[in-house]
DNA sequence: ACGCAATACCTAGAACTACATGGTATAGAG
DNA sequence: CTCTATACCATGTAGTTCTAGGTATTGCGT
């Protein structure tokens, strides 16, 4: 399948947080929890996450810091914020605003529920 | 609610060619088209829709031409293409995979049927 | 003991793209 | 005759993206 480029740049913020409203993670762990998530659809190389997380703690909706006790290698795990979990909340709203607009377009194979 | 930057970006092929798959048209009037199907959540201008125009043309996803008869304003007047059918479609389920993928993280309130 | 693969993180800069701005021109309303 | 709406288009810069490369640790096979 392989999802164009726009549309993972679309999906790369509120993919990363939602991952992170689950539980708190590590680069490498979020990198492969998205190709299981998305059945490889999305391909990700690390080299375009790690500047996604650096943004997004920047952006104060996740918060970082280096593995604690050094029980094996050193990672830096992220947890999400409050800011972060509101901000989940406006993407997803967006998310289905866009959905919607092209639902009307493509009739009713594409649908939202609730929300 | 005013849509995401990367979100519109995403959306921005499959919205231009749905909308000629629909009937043919031209630059302005897509630009009013998608307005009021977004209901102003998308604000697109004519400086971000005519380079796109001519990307998918170029891309042999649409084809254009000027207004044969010169009744009023001469306008370029779009039609999609074969091609650009079969790209609506791929669009489509790709589109339909990053919901699925993004729906299992956010729960049932963002749902695919069908397709 | 050694090498290889997997884990884990990070950055520089080339390559690309978006979009604000400004430009042209016609039609119709007041 | 002026103003707004219609209708199209190009350019330069300001920004972003991702490829390519870099470091280091752990564990497995032999």
């Amino acid at each position: 399948m392989n999802i164009d480029k726009d549309l993972v740049a679309a999906m790369a913020t509120p993919l990363v947080l939602a991952i992170l409203a689950e539980d708190t993670s590590y680069g490498y762990a979020i990198l492969k929890r998205v190709r299981e998530l998305s059945a490889g659809d999305v391909e990700w190389t690390d080299g375009m996450l790690y500047p996604l997380l650096h943004r997004l703690e920047r952006l104060g909706y996740i918060r970082a810091e280096w593995s604690a006790s050094p029980e094996g290698r050193r990672r830096r795990n992220y947890e999400i914020t409050q800011v972060g979990v509101e901000q989940l909340a406006v993407q997803r709203k967006q998310w289905v605003a866009a959905t919607r607009t092209l639902g009307g377009l493509w009739g009713s194979s594409l649908s939202v529920a609730g929300a």
